[in-house]
DNA sequence: GAGTTTGAAACT
DNA sequence: CAGTTTCAAACTC
């Protein structure tokens, strides 16, 4: 059985896509301190680095160990631009320019002997995770874009023929294949990792096998587009400074294999980040388990990107090894990590994700087969041990579109979420508990296995937050965990949502990405033991609250309506802002068991949570009644989940609705009208009659400049409330020591009600006087006013006496 | 707060 | 695809 290693596991948030599986990889030491890498397995690639004049600068470190065949390749680049990779037991890349244009990078070969060997078997990329990696496949970088693509050869017989030959050189195929790393950041723009189309280069012979089975793109979809960089590698040599592919990687690929029932081969991508709980030199990484960490620091530290495919003979001869993964067409990105099974050790059991790429999105698979050979992963506390590798997707919708990450789950997994630091997404980790267990991992003092059912607090400016949680199976499991001081959580990403496994689900697959968050998608009768969650951020931050992963934690405690706690997901084509600073208005359903579009909170994708709804089916405790429910929404409009206010180009300007609206009577100026709702004006597509929610509609106008007076006015009034408070705060504050001090005190704080009724007296006897005297009343008046002038004088002369008598007592 | 109006969603 | 019904929000009183 897998587990994902603490210390890989720790390192995780920081990672965009880590699937640490690594398996299958021989003459691993028992202890797992190391992994060894056999020499003759490694084969040298050649790695090309195609650099466009414009590209900015490409190196290629080597540090390495003594054995280790390194290159370094320079490349020139736009000044502002530099792309570094070190290959030796790491992939340091560093980007430092945003703008310069795609960099291709060619590595012509780097091979390194380092402990861990992990080499492709179908491209013969290697990245060893045990400090020693091999990065044969060439890839590009384009800064301008944040993509990092990186092209793998998906011939499995060029892994063969690599290790028949270990010398020759093995083919890359690099047509499609890519390793996609997205920084959705500022910009919004991928970073993509990719292999030049150079065909066959001199020293690069193509394979057969690549040509039939069609080039996988490996996307890593990374969070946030920082500039900062991570140190993610562990050896200090090597080092990888990306400034927009900053997460670390370990992503385990395995190659679905269509035609033969072979296991599948893997593609394994492992950041250095991982390796450091592999690799006793790994130090670097910021991301510690149970810490918070903050990585919005301007300098990013290196990153390293490792990838690594073990070797396994069976798989090396099957050729055709496909990885499900869509053409980048959508912008919809959607990366599909499955896990396999880990109750099977049959070699070559491979669950692979059946992820659909139909609507364009980009899928990434990444399967963890278990091999008979047993993947022995050199952590520095673990033995032998499987990891399964453990994907978190984002997806990066353009406009506001959404972000899903998909995560198969194994039968019984863990999941540890993660948010990345800076990022608008979700990473869910998940560990399978049952091969813990099973692989007996070692019960060292910080046991992988609890280390991963620990919350992972990553922070890095405003989110900061890595939390497990669990798959839709164990949701019932989660125990409710504290959130420390330092975690914060933040829902500030628009759309997120993620998907996890939990069982197969075919026919839902193929809308994945239309999947609202907090879609489970159950296990098809019969199918695999991989589906599918689409879990909402929310949803994450509900299991942040409390949800405490553990292992093996069979006892289910019940699903937790607490942890429902309503999150805020963007509405439709509203900014994240918009959406955190207004609160979703809860709901009020009564028949709709709020398990259809009339309930604002589904049809948002979003649990239902304080809301007034009767006999609500919108929560986890429901899950297959949604998960039927959103099925049945995708079947009647595939696009029912998405937003319905696509973002226009150029602001708001420019956003309409994607249907249009059907009013009829309300004049599309009120908010019966989506359009009007929306702020939007209406447009041809809608089938309004007498619309009056357009442009140069008087109506519209006078509206407006009705709303803004109102708007206005509430203004004014709060501003005058809120000055009128200040002073009476302010005076407040000024009389009411004085007043209870004694000293210092007002004039008009001495007028008594003694010193008033003596003052009338006095006035009364000033008037009888005058009376008495005969004396007109104009004259009778001036007495009285002169009487109480005088009577003012006193009061102000005691007051003044009492002051002065005060401040001499108090000195 | 109850009742009415409205239009999207669901249904036929 | 069109017409009808259902539904819940928006609106009015």
């Amino acid at each position: 059985m897998d587990v994902v290693s603490p210390e890989l596991n720790s390192l995780l948030p920081d990672e965009i896509m880590d699937t640490e599986a690594i398996e299958d990889i021989p003459h691993s030491q028992p202890d797992g301190t190391a992994v060894q890498s056999e020499p003759g397995d490694d084969t040298s690639v050649p790695m090309e680095t195609d650099t466009p004049a414009a590209s900015g600068n490409v190196n290629l470190c080597p540090d390495a160990a003594p054995t280790e065949q390194t290159q370094t390749l320079t490349t020139s680049a736009p000044a502002d631009s530099t792309f570094s990779i070190s290959t030796g037991s790491q992939l340091p890349i560093s980007i430092s320019s945003v703008s310069s244009p795609l960099l291709t990078l060619k590595p012509s070969m780097a091979t390194s002997t380092a402990t861990t060997r992990t080499t492709d078997s179908v491209t013969g990329t290697t990245v060893t995770t045990s400090g020693l990696q091999k990065l044969t496949a060439p890839f590009t970088i384009s800064a301008a874009n944040h993509q990092i693509i990186l092209n793998k050869v998906a011939s499995s017989q060029a892994t063969e023929a690599a290790k028949s030959a270990a010398s020759q050189p093995q083919v890359i195929k690099q047509d499609g294949q890519k390793l996609l790393v997205t920084a959705i950041g500022k910009s919004g723009q991928p970073i993509v990792l990719q292999l030049p189309h150079t065909g066959n280069k001199p020293g690069v012979s193509q394979t057969v096998g690549d040509s039939k089975s069609p080039a996988p793109q490996f996307k890593v979809v990374t969070i946030g587009g920082r500039s900062e960089l991570k140190p993610v590698a562990g050896s200090a040599s090597n080092q990888v400074t990306t400034l927009q592919a900053q997460q670390l990687k370990t992503v385990q690929i395995a190659k679905k294999t269509p035609t033969s029932s072979a296991a599948p081969i893997k593609f394994i991508i492992t950041k250095t980040v991982n390796s450091k709980g592999l690799s006793p030199q790994t130090t670097v990484s910021p991301v510690i388990a149970g810490r918070v960490l903050t990585q919005n620091s301007p300098v990013m530290p290196p990153r390293t990107i490792t990838l690594s495919e073990p070797h396994n003979t069976s798989i090396q001869s099957i050729p055709g090894k496909k990885i499900a993964i869509s053409p980048l067409k959508t912008p919809s990105k959607v990366t599909v990590v499955s896990v396999a099974s880990p109750t099977s050790n049959a070699s070559q059991k491979s669950v692979t994700l059946p992820v659909n790429v139909a609507l364009g999105q980009q899928i990434l698979t990444v399967q963890q087969s278990t091999s008979a050979s047993p993947v022995k992963v050199a952590t520095s506390q673990t033995t032998t041990q499987n990891i399964k590798p453990v994907q978190s997707v984002a997806v990066g919708g353009v406009g506001g579109s959404q972000f899903k990450t998909i995560i198969p789950l194994a039968t019984q997994p863990n999941v540890q979420q993660i948010q990345v630091p800076g990022s608008r997404f979700h990473y869910v980790r998940l560990v399978t508990a049952t091969t813990a267990s099973s692989t007996g991992q070692p019960s060292g003092p910080s046991t992988s296995s609890i280390q991963t059912a620990k919350p992972m607090v990553v922070s890095t400016g405003a989110v900061r937050m890595s939390v497990p949680i669990v798959p839709a199976q164990t949701i019932k499991q989660v125990a409710p965990k504290p959130l420390t001081s330092a975690a914060v959580v933040t829902t500030t990403q628009t759309q997120q949502r993620l998907i996890m496994p939990a069982t197969p689900l075919p026919q839902i697959q193929p809308n994945f990405t239309n999947l609202p968050p907090g879609t489970v998608l159950a296990p098809a009768p019969g199918g695999g033991n991989v589906g599918y969650a689409v879990v909402p951020a929310q949803y994450v931050t509900q299991l942040q609250q409390s949800p405490f992963v553990t292992l093996a934690s069979s006892s289910g405690f019940p699903a937790s309506t607490a942890i429902q706690t309503q999150a805020r997901l963007p509405l439709n084509g509203l900014s994240t802002a918009e959406t955190t600073s207004r609160p979703r208005k809860p709901c009020n359903c009564t028949k709709s068991q709020c398990l259809k579009l009339y309930c604002d909170c589904f049809a948002n994708g979003e649990f239902c949570n304080n809301c007034n709804c009767n006999n609500c089916f919108n929560n986890l405790e429901h899950e297959t009644e949604r998960l039927k429910a959103i099925k049945t929404c995708l079947d009647r409009n595939p696009e029912a989940f998405k937003p319905k206010i696509g973002k226009g180009k150029e602001g708001e300007s420019d956003r309409r609705h994607s249907k249009g609206c059907n009013c009829k009577r309300s004049g599309c100026l009120k908010n019966y009208c989506e359009c009007y709702e929306a702020k939007i004006m209406c447009s041809s597509i809608c089938k309004c009659i007498g619309c009056k929610n357009f442009e140069e509609s008087p109506e519209r106008k006078t509206l407006m400049h009705l709303a803004d007076a109102a708007e206005v006015r509430v203004q004014q009034q709060t501003a005058a409330k809120t000055k009128l408070s200040s002073q009476i705060s302010d005076l407040l504050m000024r009389t009411a020591p004085v007043i209870s001090s004694g000293g210092g005190r007002l004039p008009y704080t001495f007028v008594t009600k003694e010193v008033l009724e003596a003052t009338c007296e006095c006035l009364l006897e000033q008037a009888k006087k005058a009376e008495q005297t005969h004396q007109p009343q104009a004259e009778a008046e001036r007495l009285i006013l002169e009487e109480f002038g005088h009577c003012l004088m006193r009061i102000i002369s005691s007051a003044g006496k009492a002051k002065a008598d005060c401040a001499s007592i108090n000195c």
